[in-house]
RNA sequence: GGCCCCUUCGACUAGCGGUUAGGUCACCACCCUUUCAAGGUGGCGGCACGAGUUCGAAUCUCGUAGGGGUCACCA
């Protein structure tokens, strides 16, 4: 389903630049539903000519995660959507961290104490924890009952002064209900009576959410604010803040969630959901971002790989579907593929795939080796991940025979050892030579094609699943191809003392036993 | 449970009153082939349900069902 009609208009009432911002909590790690509203940030915010911010929400200090925050920006910038101002490259609005604010949310916080929209409350956790239960037994909703909010001015500012421990609660109204003017979704409307007297400041004197984003976002002139649907229900206590402090509200855009395959929200617990893990599997950035920008939205032609450029051309909130979509790993993958072999050329991919090859152990001799082995094995792998696990063969002479390998020697022990000498014969070893010699000896013998390929195919690689012979052949080059064929052979001699094996063998394509 | 959001093939989606409901992933088959892939061709498969509105509903309205989100001194 598209957005309604007669939704709320995208544009502000004036010419003010557009501001959009993506605020993570630093608690773990970076988030995919981070980068996926990051992208929408990214790309509204470009094609308006307006900025995105990146601002750092550190107002939780339990889970507070100091590596955390270097790893939002790294992967950020990981994939291309670079923030205008940040915690690390500063800008008129600094500081980004909310920890590093924290005077100007007791500003506003003592504001609202003093025009009575807000007020201290005292109650214990345990006291909190028995109002709640209470609330659920009688029925009457359950959160908070605002009984503090009865507490007289004087006895309010005495029990404060002599130290007691307190919170700064926003008085929400009892009556009517609130309106959130959503983008997406039109007007949605929710009971005062559901909005509880949201904490605003912490006993530790630092704000919550509730407080920090709507101040943040006013005095850093955010016009969009692009968030999950999760935060739809807390709304109302962003609109009345802004309502009691008499500033414009921002445009509302409550995104679709990312689900996991049973539907739920992505999380960080139970799903794969890191970027750091996609990185690490070998997805490329502008697969990701291809990925995520069709989870909810379409390009109007119905082009699926697009690349971010072509989306900040194009892009419209009109086109968010608003279902929720399932992340899907395989999908991600094939779009990862098709980066890897349609979009990013050869010496890119290399480029990318060369810190798995590093961290593999691999080694090699130059440049054009690795490039013709990224080359060949390209249309068989979908991360870069996959070009390691499949390449040993080419970056060291010691790897093992499958037991299908193993066969497939056996049975074509002959022909092995007479394409050593014919692949020794030739002069150059280019591909066109070494192709037309193998189908030369293959034609000479009269036999399947098969018959004589599978056996090199293993002799050079260890594997029945491997690329082309010729190209295999080729890449390794002549010695190595020569010396692999030899290893085979003894390995033949070695491994075979017998005339005939032990177990008689069901093999069905290569039944030339002799 | 209260409140809120959502609902087209298994998945991602196109569709915004008249279409044989289109595409992509996955899956299956066939072709190609030297194995595995890639590539090509084809197939399987869907408007949650029920009422309206209308000459005509996937498209508009209402209801039902289902799914999700949220109910913290976390974001």
């Amino acid at each position: 389903m598209s957005v309604k009609q007669g939704g709320v208009s995208m544009s502000q009432e004036s010419l003010k630049t557009v501001v959009t911002r993506i605020a993570p909590s630093p608690t773990g790690d970076p988030h995919v539903g981070t980068a996926y509203m990051s992208l929408f940030d990214y790309v509204f915010a470009k094609q308006q000519g307006g900025k995105f911010i990146l601002r750092i929400e550190d107002t939780d200090q339990k889970r507070y995660n100091p590596e955390s925050e270097q790893r939002v920006i790294d992967a950020l910038k990981w994939l291309g959507l670079a923030p205008d101002e940040s915690p690390e490259i500063g800008g008129p609005n600094a500081p980004y961290r909310q920890t590093e604010r924290l005077e100007l949310y007791q500003k506003y916080a003592n504001q609202l104490l003093e025009s009575g929209h807000a007020y201290r409350a005292f109650e214990t956790q345990e006291e909190l924890e028995q109002i709640r239960e209470d609330m659920q037994k009688s029925g009457l909703g359950q959160g908070y009952d605002g009984r503090a909010k009865r507490l007289s001015k004087e006895e309010s500012d005495k029990r404060a002064a002599s130290g007691e421990a307190f919170v700064i609660r926003l008085a929400t109204p009892t009556e009517g209900e609130t309106l959130i003017k959503d983008a997406l979704r039109g007007e949605v409307r929710i009971p005062n009576s559901e909005v509880p007297d949201a904490v605003l400041m912490k006993s530790d004197g630092i704000p919550t959410y509730h407080l920090a984003v709507v101040v943040d976002d006013h005095v850093m002139g955010v016009t969009h604010v692009v968030r999950g649907e999760e935060w739809l229900p807390t709304a109302p206590v962003h609109v009345l803040l802004y309502q009691t402090f008499g500033w414009q509200e921002p445009v509302w855009i409550h995104m679709p969630l990312l689900k996991n395959a049973d539907g739920k929200k992505l999380s960080k617990r139970r799903d794969d959901s890191s970027l750091d893990s996609y990185k690490e599997q070998g997805i490329v950035a502008e697969a990701l971002l291809n990925y995520l920008a069709t989870m909810g939205w379409s390009m109007p032609d119905g082009r699926e790989f697009f690349s971010l450029k072509d989306m900040i051309k194009q892009f419209k909130f009109e086109r968010i579907s608003l279902g929720g979509s399932v992340f899907d790993m395989k999908r991600l993958r094939h779009y990862n593929a098709h980066y890897l072999r349609e979009v990013l050329d050869l010496e890119t991919v290399a480029e990318r795939a060369k810190p798995f090859f590093e961290a593999a152990g691999y080694s090699w001799k130059d440049e054009d080796y690795l490039l013709d082995v990224i080359d060949v094995l390209l249309p068989r792998i979908e991360t870069l991940a996959e070009l390691t696990e499949q390449s040993a063969y080419f970056f060291s002479d010691s790897f093992n025979y499958t037991e299908e390998a193993k066969r497939k020697l056996e049975a074509g022990q002959k022909h092995l050892e007479a394409l050593e000498r014919e692949l020794s014969r030739l002069d150059f070893f280019d591909f066109d030579d070494v192709d037309d010699a193998l189908r030369e000896y293959v034609k000479s013998e009269s036999v399947k094609m098969g018959e004589v390929m599978m056996p090199l195919r293993a002799a050079l690689t260890g594997s029945t699943q491997a690329p082309g012979v010729s190209d295999l052949a080729v890449i390794l080059g002549k010695s190595r191809t020569l010396e692999r064929i030899g290893r085979a052979i003894s390995y033949l001699e070695a491994g075979l003392p017998d005339d005939k094996p032990q177990k008689p063998k069901k093999d069905d394509e290569a039944g030339a036993t002799p």
